[in-house]
RNA sequence: GGGCGUUUAGCUCAGUGGUAGAGCGCACCCUUGACAUGGGUGAGGCCAAAGGUUCGAUCCCUUUAACGCCCACCA
């Protein structure tokens, strides 16, 4: 054995691994086995966007979740951690609008026609200036507005399963102990198949309605996005009072003047009473109009002049406002095109982008006298509506065909909305958040859900099955039915139609062969980070239950982001992000595992840095030596079969270890099973290294101890065996070398024995241990050995 | 506006109703036959502030402050 250990080993020891057959269920050996009620544990992975590398945000869940996966495993339960990726939509879609940006800037790829007569064009003197214009003209050149669609999503599903397999590598680094076997993509046939079931359910079931409804509308990325995708900024603008004939208006977007179709005052607002449900004749920039002004309770009194112009075509409240008003005004009125910029309505501003337009409707309207400068608050402060991705800033928009989930209302077969099915389901503790903030949380988030627009306007996803859209589902449609989509795709059928299968199960017993979906479903934990708790695991338990009737796991366990030493949010901007991939050839997979898991509270954001992985891989390298020395002893690995020697024959140092060992395994196992993954690591490490290391071991080289070796190797063992799940490599690999029998990934974890609990001499060993102490601190040259047995004389 | 979280050793953070912990860093010592990626010793904290419950509070309750996050959003 090496004097340090060798972490470039631990490929080999995946391989070894992955050819067992042990990370498919199927093969356990305890799988076929008739006797008894079989133990089924589940995790369905969150499916890593195939979009990228791997970053610190992965490996913790791919630690946490390998972790309780190596456990249950060697619990003894036939244990499914089945793998996936996620074609990730629109994330997908922005990063490879960014790829072909990039390319474009090799202007060998641009058409050299095209680059030619552009060329002309732009004769420019200024060499500076000709390359700024080239780049502009080279990204136009490879926009993914001027491919063909169909053309687009091969290159992409090419550029994703690429990705996809890269990832894959990625977390077997890390040491992700899946099924690959039953690995699914969320652009799997199969999946795509009953994404589109559940889609015709709902339909029935009368919770999906297609309308043309206001939706919140990115201009760069040329899709519409929900209400999550969203970020609000604060930002100062000038607040206009704009006149309206006899009255007066204020607003930020005079520009949307063109889409107005009413004015609004609240119903008690006396000021405007004798107004209400007459038509005023207006002045506005493009000559005289008539106007109706309505009332509605959305109007703030306190606000501008207490008067809203309405245009539903551009604002979510206007619009709102617009339908409960439908039948006293006119239809809303669009402004401003896909690409942000005024149409045909705006007469002489047509094709200049907002702002421009902005700008200059202001100054005609101050020429007419309609705005007054000298009221504009230049002072206003108010919250914008961003992508989330690319910070441009939302345009409300009217689309036709839009698919929009009910989240309240009842389903015709149902008694319950999707969303009373999943509060409930919590309430009634179906579902267990840890943390447990996050009920709170997610009930609270879940009071104010709204409708859910699953339309996309992007290349890049499953096609919404209907003959007049283009679009395509928003990723998070097909997300939310992984885990059940997944488990029913890996059940055996012929059929193509999924969702029998589910009645099926319910009502024909004798089917002698239970499916992926029968053993695994509903799964047991969904470990996840809580940034995407509302995106996805809330969406996850509404259609899980919608479709299955059955939660669709009964833990929620929700890790913290990664953030670096100083606390700060890692980004490539900054510079400061931490590769695991990197930092595993570097220390070993094993070293970043620990170094995620310890010192953090689950939940809490945690930061990592390189020393903190140096320590942990110092901490592998620890347990390797430990091992070493058992080689060097010529002793093995505790045999399965063996028995425990008789309490009678075992001297106070064994007594005392194995009671501390009993206490320690007790707590590290209760920890484990609330998800205390931290401090269920913590308490091992303390054992193995300050008492079993610095003690026992300590002690063991005396022979007046009379330590029993097999209690060594008992105790060592074990300890591996409950270390595995964290640091599966090293221990695997002491495994191999102490002559464990089989592989170490299913040995199975011994129930606790209270007969290896002794009270008594537990204490005279403290005692001892004590007293060894109290003289080292005068002579900390003299060894353990030393002193023990110069005490032993006395 | 509503909700959540954080505040503990120089730094990053664990933790518990009963004399404060880890890792890293720092000072000094030790190459002892598993391990210098090690071992030992030590410095360094009125556990954010105030009040309450309790025999006893860093931990539970109330209030406050600072910082951070999420949700909603009035033109």
């Amino acid at each position: 054995m090496e004097k340090n250990y060798n972490h470039q080993l631990e490929s080999q020891i995946y391989h070894k691994w992955e050819i067992s057959g042990f990370f498919n269920p199927d093969y356990l050996p305890n799988a076929k086995s008739k006797k008894g009620l079989k133990k089924y544990f589940s995790i369905i992975m969150p499916p890593p966007n195939a979009n990228g590398s791997l970053h610190m945000g992965h490996a913790v869940f791919i630690t946490l979740q390998d972790i309780l996966i190596r456990y249950h495993r060697m619990l003894g339960y036939i244990t499914l951690w089945l793998p996936g990726a996620d074609h990730a939509g629109f994330e997908t879609q922005v990063v490879f609008d960014k790829k072909l940006e990039k390319e474009g800037r090799n202007r060998f790829k641009i058409p050299k026609e095209k680059l030619y007569q552009e060329m002309l064009k732009f004769t420019l003197n200024n060499k500076e200036k000709m390359k700024n214009q080239l780049k502009i003209l080279e990204k136009e050149g490879r926009n993914r507005f001027k491919i063909p669609k169909e053309k687009l999503y091969q290159e992409m599903l090419k550029f994703t399963l690429n990705n996809k397999e890269k990832m894959k590598n990625q977390l077997k680094i890390l040491g992700a102990s899946c099924d690959w076997s039953r690995e699914k993509f969320t652009l799997d046939k199969d999946i795509i198949d009953i994404v589109y079931q559940t889609f015709e359910k709902l339909k029935k079931d009368g919770l999906i309605y297609k309308g043309e409804r206001i939706i919140n509308w990115c201009t760069k990325h040329q899709t519409s996005l929900s209400d999550l995708e969203i970020k609000y900024e604060e930002r100062t603008d000038p607040l206009y009072y704009i006149k309206y004939g006899p009255l007066e208006v204020a607003t930020v977007r005079p520009e949307t003047t063109f889409g107005d179709i009413a004015l609004a005052v609240h119903p008690d607002d006396k000021r405007y009473k004798n107004f209400i449900g007459k038509i005023i004749d207006i002045e506005t920039v493009l000559g005289k109009k008539q106007i109706k002004v309505i009332s509605d309770k959305a109007v703030n009194q306190e606000f501008g002049t207490g008067i809203v112009k309405v245009t539903p075509a551009h604002d979510l409240v206007d619009f709102e406002i617009w339908q409960r008003h439908k039948n006293e005004i006119p239809p809303p009125r669009q402004v401003i095109d896909n690409y942000g910029k005024m149409n045909d309505l705006a007469g002489p501003y047509k094709g200049l982008n907002v702002k421009e337009a902005r700008k200059k409707i202001c100054e005609a309207m101050i020429k007419k006298g309609l705005l007054d400068p000298q009221k504009t608050d230049n002072q206003y402060k108010h919250n914008v509506a961003l992508c989330y991705k690319c910070k441009t800033i939302i345009e409300p928009l009217i689309l036709k065909n839009q698919y929009f989930i009910k989240m309240t209302q009842k389903p015709k077969s149902g008694s319950l909305s999707l969303r009373d099915m999943a509060i409930q389901a919590v309430q009634k503790g179906e579902i267990k958040f840890y943390p447990k903030r996050f009920t709170k949380i997610f009930l609270n988030w879940m009071k104010d859900l709204k409708d859910w627009n699953i339309s996309r306007q992007i290349p890049w996803g499953i096609k919404i099955p209907e003959a007049d859209t283009d679009d395509v589902f928003d990723t998070w449609f097909s997300s939310a039915q992984w885990p059940f989509a997944t488990l029913l795709a890996t059940s055996q059928s012929k059929t193509k139609n999924f969702y029998p299968k589910i009645d099926l199960f319910k009502k024909n017993k004798q089917i002698k062969i239970l499916s992926d979906f029968e053993k695994f479903y509903p799964t047991s934990v969904m470990e996840t980070a809580w940034d995407i708790l509302f995106f996805w695991v809330a969406r996850m338990i509404m259609l899980g239950l919608y479709v299955t009737k059955k939660v669709p796991f009964k833990d929620i366990v929700l890790h913290g982001l990664v953030r670096d030493a100083k606390g700060q949010k890692m980004s490539k901007s900054k510079g400061n992000v931490i590769d695991p991939i990197e930092m595993a050839n570097k220390y070993g997979a094993d070293a970043i595992r620990v170094s995620l898991v310890l010192g953090t509270a689950l939940g809490n954001d945690q930061s990592i840095s390189e020393e903190k992985i140096k320590s942990a891989r110092n901490f592998v390298n620890k347990i390797w030596n430990i091992g070493r020395f058992l080689k060097y002893k010529n002793l093995t690995i505790f045999n399965e079969k063996e028995n425990l020697i008789d309490p009678d024959k075992l001297s106070l140092a064994d007594k005392w270890i194995l009671t501390l060992f009993y206490k320690t395994l007790k707590d590290c196992q209760k920890y484990l099973k609330n998800y205390k993954f931290n401090q269920a690591l913590e308490k091992m490490n303390n054992f193995i290294w300050h008492e079993f290391a610095d003690w026992y071991i300590e002690i063991s080289k005396s022979e007046k101890a009379n330590v029993r070796s097999e209690i060594l190797r008992y105790v060592f063992t074990e300890v591996i065996k409950i270390l595995h799940p964290f640091l599966p490599f090293v221990t695997e690999k002491l495994w191999e070398d102490l002559n464990g029998q089989g592989l170490l990934i299913i040995a199975q974890i011994r129930k606790l024995d209270k007969k290896l609990y002794f009270k008594r001499e537990t204490a005279q060993f403290e005692k001892i241990k004590q007293k060894i102490i109290d003289i080292r601190k005068k002579e900390p040259t003299k060894s353990i050995k030393v002193i023990f047995e110069e005490l032993n004389k006395l």
